[in-house]
Parts: structure tokens; sequence; C-alpha cells
DNA sequence: TTATAAATTTAGCCTTAACTAAATTTATGA
DNA sequence: TCATAAATTTAGTTAAGGCTAAATTTATAA
């Protein structure tokens, strides 16, 4: 059963990966949200996503969305396990920058054998979260579900420590990395004005200005 | 002109790295070599030879063979670049054994970035050669062009020293490395005899016996 | 030199994973 | 409730890169 990710196109490795990330409310995924996600249209969302079911990766009720089966999550979580160690290792190992991770491990994930993988686990000593604080699965598909805020929804006054940054947006992340908005950095809500779409904040001893957008994608950690 | 390699197929990428290697003799590449070396029919040789050579990146004469361009070969050694540092550092950084890092090397070789590159070769500092002893290309495209003489060609009483190996059969090199042949490993020829298609060898102290076909893998430096 | 064998190319088909346009189903607002 | 809009699926193409069978070219041997 494990190696069955390995006789999988990249394709469909890419479709189960982005399902499980757009189901994270519980709720089917939709063939738009999916399609949207890839970059496809929605009729090769269709497509794929009956191949998937034919292959019990997933459970198609048609007009209705999509959902993983088990053994669907099974090699989403092989995947996600592989880019974020993949990641790890670039950014500690070898020094790749932050921004530039994601999009070597889109490439590397599906190539990784479980032999390499295990060497590249043991290196790192096992890490529990990526360089953008996202949770590592665990060889065994275990995932920690980590449930931080959005920086975005904090008010004036809150102190917060960053635990996780999304990684889809080099751009961004270079912006937040500016900024000093990396996981373990603790951080002073100043001012937090909705109307105004921005927000002040203190990070190491400098008063910033974060726009909102960014700010949904920054998750902290409160504490008071 | 360096990013042309970024926008071709895998597939084609490996036609021009498998007609680079048959071409050692400087002669053109048959069809049917090319073919019968990637595992392909002889006619889906025929049509990506007509793709490349309409890239610019190869010369096809019809029923004559196929010849790489300086471009087609720039290509070809940026990919053989890729492969050895690759199976370098999976034997030299994270431990995998040299009779498998071929096989991983022949898939990552395709997604390699030049700044992973960079970052690989840095960490080797520059290595000259691949685990196997062939020598790695530069990032300019230059390579050396050792020129060792088959292990199966030598005389009784010959003393040499192991300098490289050929790498595409894990099971032979499972098994030279038991038997200790090696790049570096020094040997002695104590019998050969053609006609009973085997070689007695001393090496690290133990007497050795080493078929014909496998000798001819083995390239050594002479010394008597 | 010529018949036959071997190598190569052409022709036509298959699969995967995209696409657009059209049909169908579901959701929504008057 | 019913007409229309939005989402989804179906139908039919396309491009890569394989394949087999048939045609063509080159090599070989009588």
């Amino acid at each position: 059963m494990d190696d069955m990710a390995l006789t999988l196109s990249t394709a469909a490795q890419d479709y189960l990966k982005t399902i499980y990330h757009l189901a994270r409310g519980g709720a089917p995924v939709t063939t738009q949200a999916l399609a949207d996600s890839l970059g496809v249209a929605a009729p090769s969302a269709t497509a794929m996503v009956k191949k998937l079911a034919a292959l019990n990766l997933a459970r198609h009720e048609p007009y209705r969305g999509v959902e993983l089966t088990p053994a669907g999550e099974r090699i989403a979580l092989e995947m996600i396990r592989h880019h974020r160690l993949i990641e790890t290792y670039l950014a500690e190992v070898l020094g790749v920058s932050w921004d530039k991770v994601h999009d070597e491990a889109e490439r590397w994930e599906h190539i990784l054998s479980e032999e390499v993988e295990a060497k590249m686990a043991e290196a790192l000593n096992h890490p529990s979260h990526d360089p953008h604080g996202a949770p590592i699965p665990t060889v065994d598909g275990e995932i920690a579900h980590d449930d931080w805020a959005p920086l975005a929804q904090m008010q004036a006054g809150a102190r917060v420590t960053v635990r996780r940054v999304e990684d889809e947006s080099a751009e961004l992340l270079r912006h937040l990395s500016e900024v000093g908005l990396v996981p373990s950095a603790d951080v002073e809500v100043l001012r937090a004005t909705p109307a105004e779409g921005v927000l002040q904040l203190r990070v190491a001893g400098e008063n910033r200005t974060l726009g909102i957008a960014p700010a949904r994608s920054v998750f902290v950690e409160q504490h008071s």
C-alpha cells in the first residue's frame, strides 16, 4: 500500500495533496476550488477526480464535491511529509533561502524515495515543523493540528509569538522576513484598525506597518 | 541559453544525455543503439531525434544516425553534471549506499535548480569525480577525459589502481564493492587467462576471482 | 549484381492530462 | 415558483511520448 504513491502520476499526487489542503474545513472540496488552486480548467479537475475515485483514493458525488478516502489521505500526507521535510532540509542543511524552498520542494516531493526521506529526517533529527512553522506528518501519516490564530485578528495591545506563516508566495515570504515576521518572533500589536486595513506592530525593537492581507497569512500564539 | 534545459521535457533531456554517452567513440549514434539504451522502441527514438533536430540540439541524417550540436552537448553535460553531483552528494553527505545513488540521481537530475546545484557543489568542495570515479563536468560544461584501461585487458603480474567503475547496474556495483574493487583500491593481477573467462586478483590482502564480463566495467591505472 | 536481411522511418493508434464549447444540474432572486 | 445565473459535467480536441505494423532504405552475401 505504501508504494501506491510511487505508481501514481505526479499530477494525481498533486490533486490529492490539494484536495487535502482545501478540505481543512471538513467540507467536501468543490471542483472550482480544486481547479483554481491547481491552475487548471474545471473540466480537467472533474476528469482527474473521477480517476481518483476509480482508484478508491477519493469519493466523488457529482455536482457535490470530492473528499479523500483514508487511502487518498494517506498519500496526501506522504506528499506533505516529503514537501516539508525537503523544505526543512534545503533551508537548514543547504542554506537555501526561506522564500525559495517551497518551489523547490514542489518538484522534489514527487521523486523522494523512502530511503532518502529517512536519511534526511535523520540528518535533521526528525523535525516536527518546517521552516514556515507547518507541522511535518510522521512516517505513519500522523500530523499535529496546531491551531494558531491569524495575526490579522489580533487586537491592539496583544502580545504574540509568530508560530507559522503561509508559504505559497515567495514574494510574501520575502516581505514577511524583512519585517521580521518569522516563526518564534515576538510581536506586539500597537494599533489594529481594520477600517484602515493595516496593523501597527513592534517586532524586534522596530515599529512596522503591515497590511491586513499579509497579516492573514501569519499565525500566532497569543500571550495577552 | 542556460535555461534551455529547464524548458525541455525530461524525456528530451534523457535522449540528449544518452546520445552523448553513446557517442563516446565520436561516430554518430544509431537509432537502434539509442532506443535500446533508453528501453524504448526504435520508432520512438526516431520521433524524438527529429524533435531534437528541429530544436537545433542534434543533427539527424536519416538512416545514418544522430549527433549532438554544441547546444545539445551543452545540455547533456549539464544533466551529467547534475547526475554526478547528486550521486556524490547522496553518497557523501546523506550516506546513501554506492549501488543506489545512480537510480536516485536518474530522477533528481531533471529537477535540480542552478541554485541547489551550486549549494551542493559548495558543500562537497567542488568535487572533480563522483563516487564511481566518473568525472563531473564543470558549470561551464568542461569535462575531464580520463582514459583508464579496462581491468579485463590487464596481463598477469600487472599492478594497478582502480580509478573508475561503471555505475549502471546496482547489482554489479554491490558485487564489485564486496570484492573490494572501488576507486583507489590497489590490485595485483595474479592470473589472466581469457580462455577461462576469469581473472585471479589480489585486492586488499585477499585473493579474489572475477569474471571477465564484470572486469570490463572496471577501469584502472597501470603501474607496471 | 541482385536477392535477402537488417535497420530505419512512416503511418496510424493509445494514454495522460491538459483545453474549449456545449449541455446539464444546482442555486438564487424576483 | 420559476427564470436566470453559476457551477459542474460531458463531448470533442490537442500535444507528448510511447507503441505495433508496414513501407522504405541500406547492408550483406550468394
